[in-house]
RNA sequence: GCCGGUGUAGCUCAGGGGUAGAGCAACUGAUUCGUAAUCAGUAGGUCGGGAGUUCGAAUCUCCCCACCGGCUCCA
């Protein structure tokens, strides 16, 4: 007999050799249409999985399908089935591997020649099929030679490889009637259980992800538990293609990107540029509040400064070629540091000086490998919200901690209040000491504990100067975008051999951060169109206010109105062409703009005006100078430029 | 850079070997209108660029360029 104890802590006794499943039938039918695993002593196993006696009592829990838990393993077997289908149509397709992702799944092949779209919708037929046949997933345990032995004689030499790595002696692999793959599991029952899926998209994808290796071709597909909840995820999908920057940028007017200009290179629109404004203004406010100077740094330098900063030797795939000036080298900046070095340079600096902190919005300019241009999030001349910090070792802590607030202070200002943290720390190869390296990776740390903050740790990923702390926002279609980067430098301040007297006078190297709050303007900005879909807070707003007039009877009156609001600093404009007042309205709305007001007969006479908001629509008549108190309560940032 | 896809009027798209179409936008005129599209007319394109096949190419082939989705890389 079988003892257990499932989830609501009641027991019950089976005969050995029972399974799960059988379990879960016996226990509640109900429940089985919508589970795909169980849970067996805390590890997640198959419904198949059989129990046999044992002296304790087996704790016993089931996935369902309304779990994260759950629609993994549906998910993660819906991969298995899109693979059986490919073998069955490509038969020399090789299996490389096929993991579950956040919205769906991929696998990826070796294959002859790259899956066409028509392609997908054949793998997408026989994968119905498939579920129609019922075919269940077996699992099967082996040796590690005996699994070597059965991927070799079927020709999966990438999953020969994978299993050559592994540590454990026993793998587990799982099958589907001639299917075989390697696999953890665990998986559904059957291929039945798979009932709403889509192929979406194809892609090459080198192996391991090193450009090195042979590219495979990759299939992106998705599975829910239901129909409807499929369609609602594409339908998802479709509505955040709307809010695609790149599409508003064009409809509202922010920013254009030329063909006769070059790829990657940036027009700012008079919209996008009067929103670019405000950030800027905002943002030179702010750091002067914060301590930091404002400092200009030029577009082009000679080479050898790159060439002391290590740039050149390091980075030099990214940076346009030398230009001649003169029989000089001059190269246009990748990066701004090194003119902030110079600034520092130019005078003695004492310990009582520290830390200094310039800032600057400098642009740079890196080339960018033609396929990874991405509208305003992925560019190759872009403004960086740059700033240089010089400090002694005991200010480390401290600073690192007031720039991660200033950060977040930032981010909230302009409505960001999700985004990824990662803590990127010290790769194989290095400069400065491991001390050091200790010493910034712990005041990093530290800043976020204290903060509050959840991060993930990206072991090894920090750039050879220095750990760093990088935040990520993430796009309309859920892609992250680095944009706030704080890291320490443990090299410029030594090439460059900065230095600062401390208290007895003895030169000495200060300690660098460099530090980018939005990351670029250019990348910011495009994240901020998606977050608010274009339709910018009041304070961000570059049409704030439109003035419409109803008819040609009224345009006096409407010019009157609109002047006032000139005069008080709002960004209004007047739209006074001869169109009806609902056509007006409806171009103001899709320009997103968030105040219109209306001038017609009525307001003339009773010397009033019929504001109506984007958000609220009509707000009933009202003086001019009730809707002005109106407009200047609420433009300001979020957090309103208070304190941190 | 690599894999796949796309490129026709300012925008969204149809057409698919016999020399180009719609809607919206633009322009002109009429209308003078009350909270998401008033009506009518006019104009607008060497079909991304180049080469080739053909009596004839926007359409077929090749090469480039740009964009889109991935991979790699990155703010």
């Amino acid at each position: 007999m079988v003892k257990l104890r499932f989830e609501d802590e009641s027991t019950r006794e089976y005969p050995d050799g029972v399974s799960l499943a059988e379990v879960l039938k016996d226990k509640d039918k109900r429940l089985f249409k919508n589970t795909v695993a169980a849970r067996l002593d805390g590890r997640v196993v198959d419904l198949s999985t059989t129990l046999s006696d044992g002296d304790a009592t087996h704790r016993v829990g089931f996935v369902t399908l309304d779990s994260p838990e759950g629609l993994d393993i549906y998910r993660h077997s819906a991969a298995h089935l899109m693979a059986q289908a490919v073998k069955e149509l490509f038969p020399g397709a090789r299996l490389a591997i096929g993991p579950t992702i956040e919205d769906g799944f991929y696998y990826d092949f070796h294959v002859e020649r790259p899956f066409t779209p028509e392609d997908l919708k054949k793998i997408e037929r026989k994968m119905k099929e498939l579920v129609k046949k019922n075919i269940p997933f077996e699992r099967e345990e082996l040796s590690k030679a005996e699994a070597l032995e059965l991927f070799r004689k079927l020709g999966e030499d990438y999953k020969v490889e994978l299993i050559e790595e592994m540590e454990e002696d026993r793998v587990s692999i799982y099958r589907q009637k001639d299917f075989v793959d390697l696999c953890r599991g665990p998986h559904v029952p059957s291929t039945g259980k798979i009932r709403a899926f889509k192929l979406i998209s194809t892609a090459g994808a080198y192996w391991r992800g090193d450009e090195r290796n042979p590219m495979l071709q990759r299939i992106y597909g998705t599975a829910f538990p239901t129909g409807e909840e499929l369609d609602a995820y594409l339908k998802r999908l479709e509505e955040a293609k709307k809010r695609d920057h790149r599409r508003l940028g064009r409809e509202l007017g922010l920013f254009s990107i030329s063909e006769d200009v070059g790829p990657g290179l940036i027009l700012w629109h008079p919209h996008g540029a009067m929103v670019r404004h405000i950030v800027e203004e905002f943002w030179k406010k702010e750091h002067i509040r914060q301590g930091y100077r404002l400092i200009y740094t030029p577009h082009i330098a000679k080479i050898d400064l790159w060439k002391t900063s290590g740039h050149w030797d390091f980075y030099r795939e990214n940076i346009f070629s030398p230009m001649d000036v003169e029989g000089q080298e001059y190269i246009l900046k990748p990066m701004n540091c090194p003119f902030h070095i110079q600034i520092y340079n130019g005078e003695i600096r004492s310990y009582r000086d520290l830390p200094i902190r310039y800032a600057e919005l400098g642009t740079v300019y890196r080339y960018e490998r033609s396929g990874v241009l991405h509208g305003l999030l992925r560019v190759r001349g872009f403004t960086q919200d740059d700033a240089h910090i010089y400090l002694r070792p005991d200010q480390l802590e401290e600073e690192i901690r007031n720039i991660l607030k200033f950060t977040l202070y930032i981010l909230k200002s302009f409505g960001f209040n999700e985004y990824d943290i990662y803590l990127s720390t010290r790769p194989e190869r290095y400069a400065g000491t491991l001390e050091d390296w200790q010493r910034a990776e712990t005041s990093l740390r530290l800043a976020l504990e204290c903060e509050g903050l959840s991060y993930s740790v990206d072991p090894g990923e920090g750039v050879f100067y220095g750990p760093k702390v990088d935040i990520k926002i993430k796009d309309s279609l859920g892609r992250l975008w680095q944009c706030s980067t704080i890291q320490v430098d443990f090299n410029l301040p030594k090439r460059f051999n900065i230095s600062y007297r401390n208290e007895e006078g003895v030169p000495t190297q200060p300690i660098m951060i460099h530090r980018a709050l939005m990351g670029s303007v250019e990348r910011f900005f495009g994240c901020l169109v998606e977050h608010y879909a274009g339709a910018f807070p009041l304070w961000l707003a570059p049409v704030q206010v439109v003035v419409l007039s109803v008819t040609e009877r009224n345009t006096g009156y409407a010019e009157g109105v609109y002047r006032r609001l000139v005069e008080r600093g709002i960004r209004v404009e007047i739209d006074k062409r001869n169109e009806t007042l609902g056509f007006k309205i409806r171009e103001a709305r899709l320009r997103r703009v968030p105040f219109m007001v209306v001038t017609g007969d009525k307001e003339e006479r009773s010397g009033l005006i019929s504001p109506r908001s984007r958000e609220e629509g009509e707000l009933g008549s009202m003086r001019v100078e009730e809707f002005i108190r109106h407009i200047e309560e609420q433009n300001r940032p979020l957090e309103g430029g208070g304190d941190l």
